[in-house]
Formats: structure tokens, sequence, C-alpha cells
DNA sequence: AATGCGGCTTGCGAAAACGCGTGTATCTGC
DNA sequence: GCAGATACACGCGTTTTCGCAAGCCGCATT
């Protein structure tokens, strides 16, 4: 039995293999052929002398053996992650890459001059973008640092308010018009799934307010307004910016998720993560009033 | 800096080499050739992109970074060994290698028969002695099982006690003689070194008693007690065992530290561990008198 | 029944990692 | 000041591991 010196390459295979279910599933997780994964997990189980999945049709399935294994391997991995960013934490060089991340309807308007000045100041950093509204995680450094429209900066996490926002109806002119017809007028509105009612005031000031439609995507939920489908709520500065729509005096502006900055704390002081922040902080912050009038 | 994905294995010979301090203890500690541990520092460092060790006349020294990826190498060899040591526990078979541990001078009159009778019951379990008064280190698996002579079975262990002990004054007839003159008569003792001094209860009868020697090892100090170098106090077990020894009466027999048998939690349970103590703990019950009388 | 798909195993050649031997620098003790 | 020990770097031949391609199997679709 004291032999038994499991091989550390191997155990990070059998947890990536119990993520993925497959060989392929796994080999692709982990960078590497998947015959390589097949072979691996031949070996570990010959080492440790316990069979860790069983082999069916559809791919590889854990055994109770195989699924202690991959938690120990989990909490290994979740040292590997904590030590590369504490490295990354304290790398002070302006070079190598960047990963930001921020909601898609941000980037237009207000990243890409916040990453133009960037560039130009620190021409040796590859910045990468990933445009994604679902939550990147920032502990497994899927990013290093994130733009977020939220209401906290998220659990464990540092972050930055870097600008307070406020939400109004907005459509085509068609839905002024309706609106101005009383507050018996039938008004359609395109929700956001999370919500998925009609904003109260709204529904006060016009009973007859209805949904046409729930959606989980706001750049869609823009364009069906933009098609004249309904109103929906949304940031000023979203509807401001978007040509064609116009707020519609069916709601009082009323306050929305904040903007934030944030990015796991191991991370934040970086020299790369901080340059970007300098950057970027101020041009949210001169701006600001876009947000709130 | 996000490709950056440090190999397991080379993050394990980081953390050995730390502990070395040179590339030939690394290559023993990790069971390879220095050359390779060389290599793969050479590696982990060009993918960290960042120096981890300072190359000096007589070894390698860890920079700072290169003792925080020691540090979390570390905590991942924890969770390696927390599996290996669940695994284990969960093993119900009765082959391979057990690994027992206790103190010298048990093993001649206690373990002997134990050890047969095991074996006999299982011949398919290869069973590895370690005599060693040092504390082996049941987390690191250094030993399954261990007999131990203390007060307690120790930080986090499990223990079953399974004798209580008394100690008493021994040596060759001479002292006997000695001790005959009266309470002036000059009694030399031998000590153990944790304790370095003469019993108070035998200081208080012959105040005239006085250290001769101090030792760190107790079958040492049963050899200068029969050389007759002075009194030496020990387990009655002990005393009584050897040839040569008398009780000398200078000193009630009082409690010493008992015997346990320890493991580790998760280890426990294994069927080989407790298959051996299924042998072992009945055997000193049985002849628990002996410790006593 | 034939076809296509996802998933696994096996065999082979290429690439990577490894062990061993040799050579060099530094320190220690005589 | 010189032999010996310690510790590392480098080069070469070998072993191990890996990726790729071919083939097998079970399943679902046609």
């Amino acid at each position: 039995m004291h032999v038994m010196k499991a091989d550390w390459e191997d155990l990070k295979t059998v947890l990536h293999l119990v993520r993925g279910g497959s060989l392929a599933a796994a080999g692709a997780l982990l960078g590497v052929n998947y015959t390589t994964v097949s072979r691996r997990i031949t070996r570990i189980e010959a080492t440790l002398e316990t069979i860790l999945f069983e082999r069916l049709a559809d791919g590889y399935r854990p055994t109770e053996a195989g699924l202690r294994v991959a938690e120990f391997a989990s909490e290994m991995e979740t040292q590997e992650l904590a030590l590369l960013r504490d490295l990354q934490g304290r790398d002070q060089r302006l070079r190598g890459k960047l990963v930001i991340t921020a909601p898609q309807l941000l980037i237009g308007p207000y990243l890409s001059p916040v990453i133009e000045r960037f560039s130009a100041l620190h021409p040796d950093v590859e910045l990468v973008l990933k445009a994604s509204n679902e939550l990147v995680d920032l502990t497994r450094r899927e990013a290093d640092l994130a733009v977020r429209i939220s209401r906290s900066p998220g659990d464990s996490l540092t972050g930055l308010r870097v600008a307070t926002q406020l939400s109004a109806g907005f459509g085509v002119q068609r839905w002024v018009d309706r609106a101005a017809e009383g507050s018996d007028a039938v008004i359609d509105w395109v929700v956001y799934e999370a919500f998925s009612h009609v904003p109260k005031a709204a529904k006060q000031a016009f009973p007859n307010s209805r949904v046409v439609l729930i959606c989980d995507d706001m750049a869609a939920m823009v364009g069906a307004a933009v098609a004249g489908l309904g109103v929906v709520r949304m940031p000023l500065f979203l509807g401001r910016a978007t040509p064609g729509l116009v707020q519609i005096p069916v709601l009082e502006p009323q306050p929305y998720a904040d903007i934030w900055v944030v990015g796991h704390p191991d991370v934040w002081p970086s020299g790369k993560v901080s340059a970007f922040r300098d950057v970027l902080v101020p041009e949210f912050r001169r701006r600001r009033h876009e947000f709130v009038v």
C-alpha cells in the first residue's frame, strides 16, 4: 500500500474526465488527444488498484471511488488556480495577454475609446475582449477584469462602481402616440426574463399594459423595440443611443442596476489590470451623466 | 496570461526541490534522476515566465515566487495524501503491504507473537515493520498503524489504549545491596533525556541520589543498567524481561506512559489495519497484567 | 437492413521525457 | 596547494508517452 503515489497529472485527468463525461470531452478540456486520456485512466487505475470509471456505451461514468478522486483533485485545482492568480496579481509587467469581459451593449459606445487609448499607451499588451452577458468565472481566470451591470460587485470579488444608472421605457414613436390617448391605452411591453412582468409604476399609470414578449437577451429586446413590437425598459444610455427609439412617457426614470468594474482580489493589483482600470474608470466617471440624464 | 496552465507534476517538483534544496535531493525524494528535476524546473519557469530558484554553488535556493509556488503545491500535496488515505481506508482487501511501527523494545516480547499469528491468518498481506521510537508521520502515510508509548493518542489521530503501565527502578544486584545500607546510600541514576533528573520519590528516600548519565535512548539505558552503571527508571515489563536486572527498592512503582495503538482516522477502518488490530489488541489485553505487576 | 454518429480500443511512427555518463565550478580538509 | 566531495550543466542514446489513423461496437435514424 505504501508505494502508492498518484501521478498528479493523472489526478487532473480523472477530474476532467468526470467533468466531461467522455474521453473526447476530457481530452478537449485538457488539450490532449483523447487516447491519452484513456491511457492515463488505465494507468492510474492500475496504480491505485481501484476501478474509477465504468465503461458504458455512451461514455465513462465515474464509480464512487472515481468521484472521490475527482473531489480531491478539484481541491488541488482550486489551489492551482489560487497560485496562478497570486503570481499574476504580483506581475507588474505591462506585456502579454489581458482578458477583459463586458456586456455586449456597452462595448461599442464605452469600451471602444478605452481600448483605443489603452492600446496606444501599452502596445505590448495583447488585449482580449470577451463580449458576454453571462458571468464569466473570474476565480477560474476566464477573464482578468469584468465590466458588469449589476446590483453588487459579487461574491468575494473586488469591485468599483463606476456609474449609477437609471432606466426608462423606450420604443418607437407610435407608443408615444398611444400613451397620449390616455390611461386606458393598451401599452405592449417586451420584458426581461429575470423580471417577466410590466414595471409596477407603468401598470399603475396604464392598467391595460400587457406583456407581449419575454426575452433573455437585451440586444434582442432592443431589436424588438426598434421593430415596434412594444416598449422596453432599458438603461437610459442604451435607449438614447439607439436610433429609432424614443423615450415613452409611461414610466418615470427609475434606478437600474449600476455599472461596476470587478475583478478577483488576487488579480486586482496586477500591473496590466490596474493599468487598464486607470484608463477605463476615468472614462466612465467622465461620462457618468450619460447614465442618469 | 491566460494560456498559463501549470503542469501539476512540475508543481510537485518545485515543492520537492524547495524541500530538498538541491537537484539531487529533490530527485531522490521524487524517485527520478536529478537531471529530470533540472529540466522540469526550467520548463515551469518558462511556462510561468517567473524565476523560481537562484542557482547557487551549493544548490538551488527558492526565490520568493518559488516559495509561493511551493506553498500552494504543499496544499495540493495535502489533498493528495488525504485522497490516498481515504481510498486506503475504504480498501477492505486483505492483501498487499501493511506498515506497522512500534518501539524497538516492545517488538521482541510483544509484537513477535502478534506478527506470527497475523501472518498465519492473512498470508497475502506483506507486513512491513518499522522499529522506531521517533514519531513516524501517520498523516503522510509513513505507516498505517503505530504502537506508541505515550500519555495520549496524539493530535487528530485515532487511538486505543491497550495497556496502562507502571515503572520502577531497575539495575544490577549491587544497587539492591547499596540501597540496603540505608537512606544515606549514594544511588547512581541513568535518566531519560526528557526527564533528566532523579525521580522525586527516589530523591526523597535517598537524598544522595545523583545522575551519572543522561541518555535519549531507552535501549542504550537498558544496556547501561545491565553494565551496572546505575539505576534506570523503566517500565515494569522491560525491567522484568531483561536478564541481569532486578528491581531496586528505591522507588515505589509509579504510573508511566501507557501503551496505545494509534492510527489516522482515515486509514483506521481499512481492512488490513483493522485485521491487524484484531490480533494485536487482544494480545496486549490478555497480557496487560505484565505491565502493572 | 443500411447508414451515420458518437465513443472506445488498438497499433504504429513521431515526439517528448528520461537516465546515464562526462565535464566544470566551488568548497572543504589535509 | 591539492585531492576529494558536492552540485550542476550538457550531450547522447533509450524509454516512455503521445497523436494519428484504422477499426469495432452500440444506438438511432432512414
